[in-house]
DNA sequence: TATATTTTTTAGGTTTGTCTAAATTTTAAA
DNA sequence: TTTAAAATTTAGACAAACCTAAAAAATATA
């Protein structure tokens, strides 16, 4: 079967905001989707009876497994891409998600098994998001904050989690970007900034941004 | 201006039929893009409102200066991709006309710049065709058929002008491919056949073959 | 619980790119 | 040069994906 772009937005759209939100509304969905509710609920007419979703008027919607399979396969190629535009044409990691949105929609498995395999079968896009395999399957990661992050653990930053000027801003002036490694060293109880050891420099990070950076490690065995 | 991926396969499609038959008809056009004559009319007209092109009802319609500019932009995303798929991702020549037809329409110059420096500014595409450089100049080869190539002379196939499967079925089975580097040693006159040097070995083509298989030569200084 | 507010859907319209069938113009043939 | 054939355009429709404005349903508030 083959999807539109737009019902290729929409299905992956559903599929985020159903991870990070557990719920989608029809007001939220067309609000990241930067159009219409109206438009909305025709497209989810369109999907329910294409069965790509569970949906009853006014009772809201989710994707069926099949929705779900389909979306995983949407986010398998953006990530791919992401990984290409970054590693292979030196794109800057906060730059990419553009121009993956656009190659994307060019949906040939064969190239994007390719694709895959040239890059070396990457697990993560260079925002440390999960890539799935050409069955749709993802590998996670047990993610956590370096305000979580127990003292003296050799972790990695795998995901920002806020995207804003301001956040890129300051981790480009202390050098921390995705694979970055660190330690944290130690809490300060008055304001709850953290103590970060990263390539051999130490260096003090706020509250705010402690909690915005998840990373992972491997807990003492 | 951005145009839409209808419109950039017209404009395309005008190109081509313009550069090898001279001059451009609906029926043509409509033939070439799998459409109907009604279809290319519609399309004639917005796109002589958008002075892409020269029409007068019933009279014809050509490119204009900026037609033919954004047409080559558009072959030079389309090239840069098959160049990309052949050489990187190991598809053969003959496969990537159709996956580049998908992805030329992704249209950022920079993405496209920093392709082409990755893939080290290649002059020609697996079928031998130039790419366009960024300012949309190409750099065109003196082609000659083998039946019109000089004896002695080192010459290197650059294009196929029948892709027909049978076509690919002989060069396949005789080992030609574009790039391959070969020499005339002898015309037989009672069939117009050719006898050629390949890695060594001499092998017999036939006059409509030898049509078919354009070579570029460094002609005797 | 009745009313106000918010959310979602429906109704009807627009644009893009396509189509078929009919009309018009050009070209070829008698 | 008149007629027949072919090419092209026009007229009117349709599907996809949007939109606005109004109606309906669900939720929150007094």
């Amino acid at each position: 079967m083959n999807f539109t772009t737009s019902e290729e937005n929409y299905l992956k759209a559903i599929f985020h905001l159903q991870e990070k939100e557990g719920t989608v509304t029809t007001n939220a969905l067309a609000e990241k989707l930067q159009t219409k509710p109206a438009s909305v609920t025709d497209m989810m007419k369109k999907l329910n009876s294409k069965r790509l979703l569970h949906y009853k008027p006014y009772y809201g919607f989710s994707l069926s497994t099949e929705g779900k399979r389909i979306a995983l396969f949407i986010i398998r190629r953006h990530r791919l891409w992401e990984y290409f535009l970054s590693e292979k044409l030196k794109f800057d990691w906060n730059e990419v998600h553009l121009l993956a949105e656009e190659l994307e929609h060019v949906s040939s498995k064969q190239l994007i098994d390719r694709l895959d395999k040239y890059l070396g079968y990457p697990p993560f896009d260079p925002h440390g998001d999960p890539i799935p395999d050409n069955k749709g399957k993802i590998k996670s990661l047990n993610k956590v904050s370096v305000l979580e992050l127990p003292f003296n653990h050799a972790a990695q930053v795998r995901q920002v989690t806020n995207q804003s000027k301001e956040m890129l801003e300051i981790l480009e002036h202390k050098n921390i970007t995705i694979g970055t490694k660190l330690e944290v060293k130690k809490h300060f109880h008055f304001d709850h900034s953290v103590e970060v050891k990263i390539r051999n420099t130490t260096v003090t990070i706020s509250e705010q941004l402690a909690k915005n950076i998840l990373v992972t490690y491997e807990p003492q065995s």
